[in-house]
DNA sequence: GGACGGACCGACCGATCGGTCGGGTGACAT
DNA sequence: ATGTCACCCGACCGATCGGTCGGTCCGTCC
């Protein structure tokens, strides 16, 4: 399919080979995990050979962390850009993480690797350069949160807390929903990228940060 | 090795074969997940031979489904306890909450599988009777946590809130802390389960839940 | 004593894994 | 015309996968 589409020079508009790998890949990865998925089946996805993928990438530690890298960089991307906007820091720092939320159930798939990668240690064994490259974009995407954090505190519309273990907490609030497959389904009923759906879970996700779940006592 | 453990009556105290497969199991796939772990490794653990956990358990995906059965029971249990607890609604959801994170801290590979278990889908193809087992525990969890928090939302003690859309954001809150491995102990200086890191966790997790995050405009 | 069955084992099976190899094809520069 | 290079392929490799099979050992029951 799609004959005449291996010009050296490719086609307007059209992904490279290189990019359909990746997309391919991202899919599978995000539904199967790192081992569940083989190279072949990769390969059957985007319409090449097994072999032709190790022109592309080294192997398959290497696409994972390219996967994963071309992920971390999205999010940063629209981290830096939620965060760009106007407003008090308490202010910037409720929209990005609504405008994360939106992005996330967007692209379940970005959500669930994104997860894998935070709390699977050793499925990567090497330290390659893309994977560095992953890891730089984890930090500055909690660089960029935790200034607006501290500049909300400073100013006085954020609460004081311990900025890191509030962090591990809101990945946790922010990327699971959005990575909950049948169980958010089962959970609540349809899926969670249905806009009915979407918009409780914006509105819940924003009322825990903003006001919690209990109601204080008055007087 | 272990010369003189097997006779037919097990003895007093020391785990069963099978028993020790489920550790043995847990221990791996919360560290590599369910295709990334083979049952040569699991046997080699245990101090056993391949084809014996064929005697202990039909299949691969049987065992797996043992596994998550085995920590969903736990889980449940626990919650149970908590939520037994005297109190206003609101306070035994809080200190359930806080049990659960105190409990999944100190046993991370649990947190690890519940995790992959809630958002996999196609983990396990069959249905299986060990995984409708899991499954019904899951509801279970889920029905107790959703009545105390009706009944809190009706007295008066909890915001009115859609509880099921609440429920998912709550289980990534209080479960990924727990399961995130090296990029939680990046991000935290040291371990997640480390005294004074855990008590920081458990003082933000009460506070985001009892008082969210953003200080209320007064007046 | 002999049959039985639970627990365990090594050897083996077909399938699939990640990865290699040699070669083919077409665009392009010389 | 020739060489080069990016891109792609089928065939093949050793290793490992989940799972089966026949058989051993030993305590229990009749």
């Amino acid at each position: 399919m799609g004959a005449g589409s291996s010009t050296v020079a490719v086609r307007a508009g059209e992904p490279s080979s290189r990019e359909r790998i990746l997309d391919a890949a991202e899919d599978l990865f995000a539904r199967r995990g790192y081992a569940g998925v083989g190279l072949r089946e990769v390969a059957e996805d985007v319409g090449l050979g097994k072999s032709s993928l190790f022109h592309h990438f080294p192997n398959k530690p290497e696409l994972y962390a390219a996967v994963c890298a071309r992920i971390l960089e999205r999010i940063d991307a629209g981290v830096a850009r939620s965060l760009a906007r106007s407003g008090s820091a308490a202010e910037r720092f409720l929209g990005a993480i609504d405008d994360l939320v939106l992005a996330l159930s967007r692209r379940p798939g970005d959500a669930r690797i994104l997860l894998r990668s935070l709390f699977e240690d050793d499925d990567l064994p090497g330290e390659s350069a893309e994977q560095k490259r992953g890891e730089a974009f984890v930090k500055r995407i909690v660089s960029r949160v935790e200034a607006v954090l501290g500049e909300g505190m400073a100013a006085g519309g954020i609460r004081r807390a311990s900025p890191r273990p509030l962090l591990l907490l809101v990945v946790g609030l922010v990327v699971f929903p959005a990575a909950s497959g049948e169980f958010g389904e089962e959970l609540i009923g349809g899926a969670v990228q249905a806009p009915q759906n979407l918009a409780l879970i914006r509105e819940e996700t924003r009322r825990l940060l903003a006001q919690g779940l209990v109601i204080p006592i008055v007087g």
